[in-house]
DNA sequence: TCGCGGTACGACCGAATTAGTCTTATATCT
DNA sequence: AGATATAAGACTAATTCGGTCGTACCGCGA
């Protein structure tokens, strides 16, 4: 009912533990498991699906493990999580092909369209530089009642 | 991943329902149902709930219903999904008494808070009136990265 | 060149959550 | 009294999600 789903958690928490030991080494799967105390076997599905995406990328062989693929400045969140869950969609009718049967009768689709538009602009503002940082400028985004 | 549940959707379907129809007649949830081709039984618990948080009011008996308790634009998008769904908490760790194991270890929790801050105050910026409505002009929103 | 430490990826299972139903009780209008 | 509503909780079915396993592949270093 609103939450993110942990591997979208541990999306976040991988990419910000690559930012912070970025220009260092290659940080495998294990290493970031086992400092968060998460499976090994899990945390690895989420970087290859963060690799798909070309978010990280993946350093195969001894000593190897993944490397940020871009700034940190440029990572939103929203791309970690819709790597990893697909894309964000408040309501499963917001989607062109949507199999919402009464979707000319719903008349909350396109306001909760327009309140999806706020939650993609707010994820897609804060990047995994906001999000190491210590200080916080608030910004504005603007919303489509 | 991060989707409304189909109850809340019913629940704001509903609200919306009753603004429209505010100041005619109680609607019964049979009513509200059949329009929206929703299961009776189950739009009559979502109307519970809601009745239980006092957004709308219940008549019983014949030519009983649901009226809207408030005005419609008293009545935020966040005020009908967490009477339905509980509190919106983007994630299990942002409460107090979080059951999150790696808490301390846990580097995304205080910015996921923030941004779930955000969250929030988009839905309760988005009133039951403001979905009725046809132009729309922008709100802003502040956002703390 | 072989083995070890690593990624790639799909199939699979069990648990948890969510959607939806049924039943019984209670209120109120006609 | 009887018809028509809501109230509420127990129950079941369906779906999603978290997590595991097995197997294949890659590449460095001894």
């Amino acid at each position: 009912m609103f939450k993110l789903s942990k591997k979208a958690d541990y999306g976040l928490i991988a990419v910000k533990h690559l930012a912070m030991h970025r220009d260092e080494h290659a940080c495998s799967a294990t290493e970031i498991a086992e400092e968060y105390g998460i499976s090994t076997m899990l945390m690895a599905k989420v970087l290859q699906k963060l690799a798909r995406q070309r978010i990280v990328s993946a350093k195969h062989g001894a000593s190897g493990g993944y490397l940020l693929a871009k700034e940190p400045s440029q990572i939103t969140a929203l791309d970690v999580i819709s790597a990893i869950d697909g894309p964000v969609l408040i309501t499963s009718c917001v989607t062109n092909h949507g199999n919402c049967g009464a979707a000319d009768k719903c008349s909350v689709r396109e306001p909760l369209r327009r309140v999806n538009e706020s939650i993609l602009s707010v994820l897609s503002t804060v990047t995994i530089s906001h999000m190491s940082e210590e200080q916080h400028e608030p910004v504005l985004v603007e919303l489509q009642t």
